[in-house]
DNA sequence: TTAAAAATAGAAAGGTCGTTCTATACAGTT
DNA sequence: AACTGTATAGAACGACCTTTCTATTTTTAA
């Protein structure tokens, strides 16, 4: 196996144990063993097991952000109902059990900045997209509404971990209909 | 000090730490010192610490449920608009970091199962009462009413995370009078 | 006042953690 | 064929974890 399949293959092992346990509930050994790797193999692609996560948080994300982004562009109705849609099929697909930078955010306030900033700035960018989706549809109160649509995506992947995925994206979906059917 | 305000020391500096770091994140030592307290008293009270977490878990019960139950009797508007109004002020005062029953679910599940019923049956009894709530205003629709009310107050408490619990509550409060303010 | 109960500090046990080290094996390139 | 870079298994390290133990002191109550 070659040597970028193999840190392929430790950012994946990772980042399904890190999301099922918790950063913390997961230790490098498990990572190694399941990813059928040996110790130095991993401190040589990471130097340390921080890095490690916040390798995982930005792949994460950018597959996060690229499946987000392109549900909304092809999609035909309302943004705002495009983007609850794709979160609802992401938590359905990818998630089941809260989300992976919130609780970044939760674990590492206070002991690893830049993990934290990594979670933070990925909520921050997502607001922000949001945001100049609202201004793009000649909505009056951007700030607002892009606040409403990510409470209301939050408030989703909580009830993912308490009533399952295809609930929880149902019951978003109706609330979209209520609060977004307004603009475009 | 007496024995029982050793334990309330105990199981209070245990609730705010846990809160505040996670249960992994805090280990004994710290809240025996916090405390102000020696190991055997602390295995006195808890056999372990899980059931330390236990303890914890059903006393911040009581307390959010205490408070969320007094607010909606003795408010005059909507109880739905009351029950977001309690959630953001408890939020406010107790809580800025997440959900302590929803971080439990999240950590405890397959490793502690006394752990999990707890915060479940929490969330559970939560929805069952708001169920009941909805159907006592006529409303036709009570569990997916129910249902939708738990979804907002999840995510303003996610929110509280990302743009702090004054923010979250606005929003919160702004989105509640949409959606529920075709209820009595 | 005296005996039982409870709390104390601190060490120790036994485990896991992240990290480093060692010594060997295997790959590709020249 | 020899060199270089990387992977390997597994031991070792020091730190920290939960839990237990010990031996001493303090509190409580008859």
């Amino acid at each position: 196996m070659s040597r970028s399949t193999k840190k392929d293959m430790l950012l994946q092992v990772a980042e399904r144990l890190f999301y099922e346990h918790g950063f913390r509930g997961v230790g490098l050994k498990q990572i190694i063993r399941e990813a059928n790797v040996a110790t130095m193999t991993l401190y040589n692609h990471f130097p340390s097991k921080n890095k490690l996560v916040e390798e995982v948080l930005k792949r994460r994300e950018e597959r996060y952000w690229s499946y987000l982004d392109s549900y909304i562009e092809k999609g035909s109705s309302s943004p705002f109902i495009l983007a609850v849609e794709a979160h609802c099929r992401w938590l359905k697909e990818h998630s089941y059990k809260g989300d992976m930078f919130l609780r970044a955010i939760e674990d590492y306030t206070g002991i690893d900045d830049e993990i934290e900033n990594i979670a933070r700035e990925h909520k921050i960018r997502l607001l922000h997209y949001f945001q100049q989706l609202a201004q793009e549809n000649w909505d009056n109160n951007p700030l607002d509404l892009a606040n409403q649509l990510t409470l209301l995506l939050e408030g989703t992947t909580s009830m993912t971990t308490l009533i399952g995925a295809d609930k929880a994206a149902d019951y978003s979906i109706a609330m979209a209909k209520v609060l977004f059917q307004h603009t475009s």
